[in-house]
RNA sequence: GUCCCUAUCGUCUAGAGGCCUAGGACACCGGGUUUUCAUCCCGGCAACGGGGGUUCGAAUCCCCCUGGGGAUGCCA
């Protein structure tokens, strides 16, 4: 059978960084099996789930070029079959009308199988006992049991679980006589013809069982039947619950791998019942670890880096968000990790992804998109650093020199706002650095000078720039190499930037000695007004 | 509370009992090239959470503890 998978986001908001993850993740599984890629969006949630939401949802898949084939399922549409499997499975026996709510309608619930021979994912593990409050009655009846053991201090700790976690299940009170034995009544009970209150039990026999299945990334994993409650399948309103509708879309997609995220494990067990009840082998399952924030904890709202949206906007390639998302949790297993997409999809494996949260780091992220816009096509470059320009764009000519200087610096797109010297005398001064510098008066002295002569000079050259340093270094005894900072704090505000005799042609040679000029007088302005 | 998962430099990771004196990358710190910025090159700092086993030998297998995460919904 061919490989199927599929992402499958609620779309209530914004596109979370982990979500994605996993959706990449799908993909590169999908495209290196040669398999489907599908996307479902589970949008019954109607309170939450807003077009917008799927619009954006969209615009970052085709953004990060997570391509999707055939159609979109939207889960709504399918509201039918979730109800018809949920008859289905009444009608079998497998699920059931469970008491009303004050004022409302029976929820349907789904009863984990008390009988299920040729269910493979079950079995025996022995016969357990638990020690019960005697305060509290084990109630029994035809929606699973409900009883209290006791804590280390003595006190009742209520629980409750599926008549299937209980098989051969037999209560004793103090004197160790047999109150009750469920294997007796047990057809009444599921018939809901009986249910039973039984007091003062002190202790609990029965046969454990436990589902278990193998996951691709975790191993096997296992959970015993007396943890787990019958789950609601359709609400008291007569609408499918995420499980149901869950289990159902994949049947009905054909899904042979799920691929998600972390916080599902625990439904995992439910789920590979519920594909048994309708018939069908489950799917094979690989949990992802979660992504968590520089603090280790789960990202939060707080977090405003965490939705996909953030990083466009702050100047992120999709290539090399894509890049390092993908080594989030994953590796090749040897020492690439600039990878190109081709590269990753030949590497991709489940079996080599991770099962400890991974931290997103920010600077990591930020030395990868360094390097994928240093090999960006310079055409490329300029279109793209031109959309992070704002109103210093208008002089396009001008804008690509400067693009063609800084190409080589730039992390992150957002960073061609410090661009601005280039094009307007209005720009920011670090503040710091420019008392700093400033501080040596054969600095002001010979600042003063270069103004002077950038001021008269004719065109500039290279050469002449060097020159001219050179002499107000000796000049002033300022020591070799000591005036450049000085020099480009004065003309562009900044501590770093380009080559500093190539911004000084750029920006102009009146131009940089007015700067200089007028950067002298705030300086001295700022020192008399201090002392 | 209970159950489950998880644990290698600050971070992402390599590691399938001997190839480990634990490798790579980012960050950081030096040095070189560039009279400045960035790139680039060279070097350095830096980890197997703790305690017990098993073994001739443990980062690797087992147990306990601790830390972190998740689940325990008529949310998805």
């Amino acid at each position: 059978m061919d490989t199927v998978v599929r992402f499958a986001p609620s779309p209530t908001g914004q596109v979370h960084i982990g979500n994605i993850r996993t959706a990449i993740f799908n993909w590169l599984f999908a495209r290196h099996c040669g398999g489907c890629f599908l996307l479902r969006i589970e949008d019954t949630d109607l309170e939450r789930s807003t077009r917008q939401a799927i619009d954006t949802l969209l615009e970052c898949m085709e953004w990060l070029g997570l391509n999707f084939d055939g159609e979109i399922m939207y889960q709504t549409s399918q509201k039918e079959a979730h109800i018809k499997a949920a008859e289905q499975m009444t009608a079998k026996g497998l699920a059931y009308a469970a008491p009303a709510p004050e004022g409302g309608q029976s929820p349907i619930f789904f009863r984990i199988p008390w009988d299920c021979p040729d269910f493979t994912s079950i079995r025996e593990t022995g016969p357990a006992e638990l020690e019960l409050h005697p305060e509290t009655p084990v109630k029994i009846d035809f929606t699973g049991v409900g009883f209290s053991t006791v804590s280390k201090k003595g006190a009742p700790m209520p629980a409750a679980a599926c008549l299937a976690g209980f098989r051969q299940m037999k209560l004793y009170d103090g004197a160790g006589n047999i109150l009750f034995e469920l294997e007796k009544n047990i057809d009444d009970i599921l018939q809901g013809k009986q249910s039973f209150s039984i007091n003062n039990c002190v202790k609990m026999t029965f046969m454990r069982r436990e589902i278990f299945y193998q996951d691709i990334i975790k191993g096997e994993l296992s959970k015993p039947l007396d943890g787990i409650k019958d789950l609601i399948l359709i609400r008291g309103d007569g609408s499918p619950i995420f499980h149901l509708a869950n289990v159902v879309d994949d049947i009905t997609q054909n899904v042979t791998h799920i691929i998600r995220g972390d916080d599902h494990v625990e439904n995992t067990y439910r789920h590979i019942m519920l594909f048994y009840a309708l018939g069908r082998k489950a799917p094979e399952y690989a949990h992802l670890p979660m992504i968590v924030n520089s603090s280790g904890k789960p990202y939060s709202k707080r977090d405003g880096d965490a939705f996909v949206g953030d990083f466009r906007q702050k100047g992120f390639l999709a290539e090399a968000l894509f890049n390092y998302l993908a080594l989030l949790g994953w590796s090749p297993g040897d020492d690439r990790e600039k990878m190109t997409k081709q590269e990753m999809i030949e590497a991709f494996t489940l079996e080599r992804v991770k099962s400890a949260p991974a931290q997103l780091d920010s600077n990591k992220l930020l030395n990868m998109n360094g390097a994928y816009i240093a090999e960006m096509p310079f055409e490329k470059f300029v279109a793209y650093a031109g959309k992070f320009a704002g109103d210093f764009l208008n002089d396009k000519a001008g804008f690509e020199q400067v693009a063609r200087l800084m190409q080589s610096r730039v992390k992150q797109f957002g960073q061609v706002a410090t661009w601005k010297y280039f094009f307007s005398d209005d720009f920011p001064v670090d503040e710091k650095v420019f008392k700093k510098q400033l501080t040596p008066a054969e600095v002001r002295t010979a600042l003063g000078f270069l103004a002077g002569e950038l001021n008269t000079c004719g065109e500039l050259t290279k050469e002449w720039l060097h020159t001219i340093i050179s002499t107000a270094e000796e000049s002033f005894g300022i020591p070799h190499g000591k005036l450049f900072q000085p020099l480009r704090l004065t003309v562009s505000g900044a501590a770093g930037g380009a080559e500093l005799d190539e911004t000084i042609m750029l920006i102009g040679g009146s131009r940089c000695a007015a700067r200089i000029l007028r950067l002298l007088e705030v300086y001295q302005k700022e020192v008399s007004s201090g002392e």
